[in-house]
DNA sequence: AATTAGCACTCTAAGCCCGAGAGTGCTAAT
DNA sequence: ATTAGCACTCTCGGGCTTAGAGTGCTAATT
């Protein structure tokens, strides 16, 4: 058990550490905290602090450093700070100007966020716990090939190419795809494969390749992300040696970044932090993570993050995730 | 005017500094040639290459490195070389294995292409040079709020979320939906705002929103380009210092990139190399670009583009860039 | 018992020197 | 025109030194 003043000598160095990025002195502490007391009782309450594995220090006669156990006392000290008001409506303002559009709401999101956080921002597409069909259409661009539309709900569209055996007139695609439109509305992906009715030969071809449309949609790992801000992490004085994050930006690349950090339980809408070794992957061992899920449990649900060196503003980065999760949630409620 | 036996040092320099990125001293280049002649008389020839610009050196007794004019010369010098055969049919079969997709094979080439120059590659969607409306379709999702289906000639599909005044019903809509389709059909933008024709307030709305759709398009900047082995170019000695890189990467996430790098004039299926100081745009002088467009010139068109420092491996990045462009038009015009 | 002044001690970072090695330029001989 | 030979230049790494930052400990103080 720390006493209080450990504890605001802790959140302290935390704090500054995070500022300052140097090893945090006893001098300093001293004169900033409003505690009267002098450097040498700060280092003697250091050296419990060290002791007890909240601090590190680089070497026998160096400042403190906060180690993993220390920010995530930091950050537990700060749960339920939420993000100022001035904040709040420059973000709702920022929101309602811009177009209705899910894409452009989630790349601003990630935008806003990076800038926020000063660190990589990830934010994925909502995915859907199970998509049903809506709608679809089939249009006839030359010969035999042919371009499907399929529109699910929750105003996702989907093309895709395909190539009869032969040509169709459009007039009878029309027909086709009103045809399975009605039957198969509302339907997923095996009420699809399963449903029983009279198929002609190139309806039964249709059928076949919405169901793999939709399980593709189904299985989509996070696809595409909307990412932004690597360039502020790498300003970041962590990385002066660039072989730092050449692992990681494969990583971004390939797309594989969320999949990998992901962890297995999260609240809904409410920021989870992962500090440090928190991590599983070892490539993230000296990164943290804030990450929260938005949109609607029963219909679909995305993911927005933040990715930095455990050294990361987490009193700014936690509310301003969990505002953004929350905005996103509200505005995707409209399209469902 | 350089001699024979001058030109061939220098290629052998260049190539030597592409693959080992270390200062070439005469003695490799006395063994490795097959001149016969001694590192001294090869001192020699470096002396005149500097003098004349195609080779510097760090310092007064130092290896030869290759100038931009160097590399320039090198480049000319192998111009017209062809992807091996292997090679070929390698790309061939992997292209006609993968979905008939044209983002899918977008995505591919600029994976093939990063792995192949091991840089970063970058290719963009194909820029209709003015698209044209094929179909439309109205989907109503709840309310007063409808989707809006665009599919343009060329098989790109754009969907956009609008708001009525008052509900309309799912019926109602499909006939407007029909009347336009058949209306704007083959036309491009201005083709349609002009089109003069009896149309309700609420189609006038969706006409609106066609052609701003429609704009966006055409104004679109090579949106959301594939872009591959960004960690390919990081591994390369020039970014042991990370500093190097992190304009470059702020560039590549604003999707500035290939508007900042687009040379004014290119050659339609032809590699253009911009070399160092070439570049018009200072963040990139010590980079080299490899770039082709790709496409129908009288329907779409988009660029194929490799991005990495000017010790490139030219001899396979300038035949790589050719022959993607190549395949990839060849797959475009099946679809126009 | 908690605090603190004082001081010796530790460790780092930067500067400096030095020598080895790589590679050239020049000269004089072929 | 070529080249052997050699002096010269420059870099790079190791080792040494010093200044400075910051601590831990001890003994005095409240």
């Amino acid at each position: 058990m720390l006493s209080t003043r450990a504890e605001t000598i802790l959140n302290l160095i935390v704090s500054r550490y995070i500022d300052q990025a140097v090893p945090v002195p006893s001098q300093d502490i001293a004169q900033e905290s409003a505690l009267g007391v002098s450097p040498a009782t700060i280092r003697n309450e250091m050296a419990r602090l060290e002791h007890e594995g909240y601090i590190l220090r680089a070497h026998h006669s160096a400042g403190s450093v906060p180690s993993d156990k220390g920010y995530r006392f930091h950050v537990e000290s700060l749960k339920d700070i939420s993000l100022s008001e001035s904040e709040q409506r420059f973000f709702s303002h920022v929101f309602h100007q811009v177009e209705r559009d899910l894409e452009k709401w989630l790349s601003l999101a990630a935008t806003l966020l990076a800038q926020q956080a000063q660190n990589m921002a990830v934010v994925t597409t909502p995915r859907p716990t199970g998509c049903r069909f809506k709608h679809m259409e089939l249009l006839s661009l030359q010969d035999t090939l042919t371009l499907v539309v399929l529109v699910l709900h929750g105003a996702k569209v989907k093309e895709q190419l395909i190539t009869f055996d032969e040509a169709i007139l459009q007039s009878s695609l029309t027909v086709i795809a009103n045809k399975l439109s009605a039957a198969f509305s509302g339907l997923n992906r095996e009420q699809i494969a399963e449903k029983e009715s009279y198929l002609s030969p190139a309806e039964e071809q249709i059928r076949e390749i919405l169901s793999r449309m939709m399980q593709d949609e189904d299985e989509q790992e996070y696809e595409a992300p909307y990412l932004d801000g690597f360039h502020f992490m790498l300003s970041q004085p962590e990385f002066t040696r660039s072989d730092r994050m050449r692992s990681l930006m494969e990583l971004v690349e390939k797309r594989r970044l969320i999949k990998t950090i992901l962890p297995k339980e999260l609240e809904s809408q409410k920021a989870t932090v992962i500090i440090g070794m928190e991590n599983e992957d070892e490539t993230f061992h000296n990164y943290s993570i804030v990450i929260s899920k938005y949109g609607i449990s029963t219909e679909a649900v995305g993911t927005v993050c933040v990715l930095g060196p455990t050294r990361m503003p987490y009193g700014h980065t936690i509310p301003t995730v969990n505002y953004l999760s929350k905005i996103l949630s509200e505005l995707m409620s409209g399209l469902y």
